[in-house]
DNA sequence: GTCACATTTGACCATATGGTCAAAGTAACG
DNA sequence: CGTTACTTTGACCATATGGTCAAATGTGAC
């Protein structure tokens, strides 16, 4: 009978396993693609059990979302206007290439989403995020007014940051068709340092 | 009876109507989430009488992509091993960056099957893909012997051509949401330019 | 143990989906 | 006009899907 926090150590585990298992689902099939059916199979519950702990598909999706933002944006959010420029950036792109390593499931959950229009997420992009970006490009605007970057567009380096690294996540099976046998990422970073520090070293 | 080359108006007309239609359903909402349904009303059509022309849903996604794979690669096939290397290169970027422009559908359809892991793409990735990327990597290659552009990885160097300019159109609504009110492609072109010139000028 | 509450489930429902089929309508062509 | 082949459709089917519900089972606190 407590408010709304409740927790009930079995309801803990049974969201975090749905939680996962959506995760594994959406991701690889999207929204429309998935069944609530793949979903409670893949968490080992029945299908009514599972709609026990989430009303709907769709409850479950927005939930799994929201959890994911924070940590998936977090690499750019520690982006430090007082830190060394250039070491600042390489910073954030071996971190979101790290998540592609670590967190291809994740990076697909928004790539599905993204590409197919983004109409569960359409706020989050234009109210969160967009003040994320803002942000960042005030602290890159600075950085190149004082000459310790080159001048860039701002927004579309961050988009290529995303791009590049988030590639060998959401395309991961092309990228791997192409490199095989070696690994898919195998001199990724080398290529993204040199290929960032080409672009961002102050030119005389 | 003639052999297999019908043609009949009829047929070529409804077929690429189709076709079509069907590009603007599966770049939308991918194999899964699209309908037989919402292919035939897009296209004008009952669901028996597109069914009439083409089997099965999954019969008018091959077409679809057998149709559009050849000018989806063309650009890269365009690449000239005798051309000035940079150029070529630049040349390479802005043909795709205008295909992301003008294409946005194609895009995004080869986007969602390669997200969700290309289940009936593989074998075109794992060998008439792959063919052309290793053909282009020996071009790339060469010119780097020759010090005619800078030492990069290859492979590496394409995957990120073809995510930063296909991001514009795959991750649209992104890139919208973060651009407005200024066009999403808003100095992409002079970004991508500035991006290769800078990593593939040959360095003392 | 027992009681209240949390959890789980089989059966069920309305709707959507991919696909079929026989019959009706339309072109083409002599 | 009549015949043949092409095109279109309404009705239909089996299956899948998101979701509900009442009843059964498990669990923790006393």
């Amino acid at each position: 009978m407590a408010s709304e926090q409740n927790s009930t150590r079995i309801q803990k585990r049974n969201r975090a396993t749905i939680l996962d298992a959506a995760l594994d689902v959406f991701s690889q099939s999207g929204f429309n693609g998935a069944t609530v059916n793949q979903i409670a199979t893949s968490a080992g519950l029945s299908k009514p059990n599972l709609l026990y702990y989430y009303p709907s598909k769709e409850a479950i999706f927005t939930a799994l979302l929201s959890e994911l933002l924070d940590v998936w944006l977090a690499p750019l959010r520690a982006l430090d206007p007082q830190g060394e420029p250039i070491e600042e950036i390489l910073t954030y792109v071996r971190r979101k290439l790290e998540m592609s390593r670590d967190m291809p499931r994740e990076s697909r959950l928004f790539a599905n989403e993204i590409v197919q229009g983004a109409p569960r997420l359409n706020d989050t992009l234009s109210i969160d995020l967009r003040k994320l970006v803002d942000d960042t490009v005030i602290i890159l605007d600075n950085w190149m007014k004082q000459g310790k970057i080159a001048q860039t567009h701002p927004k579309h380096l961050l988009f290529s940051i995303w791009s590049l690294t988030q590639h060998y996540a959401d395309f991961e099976v092309q990228v791997r068709a192409l490199m095989s046998p070696q690994d898919p990422m195998d001199g990724a970073q080398e290529f993204l340092d040199d290929l960032y520090r080409n672009l961002l070293r102050p030119k005389g």
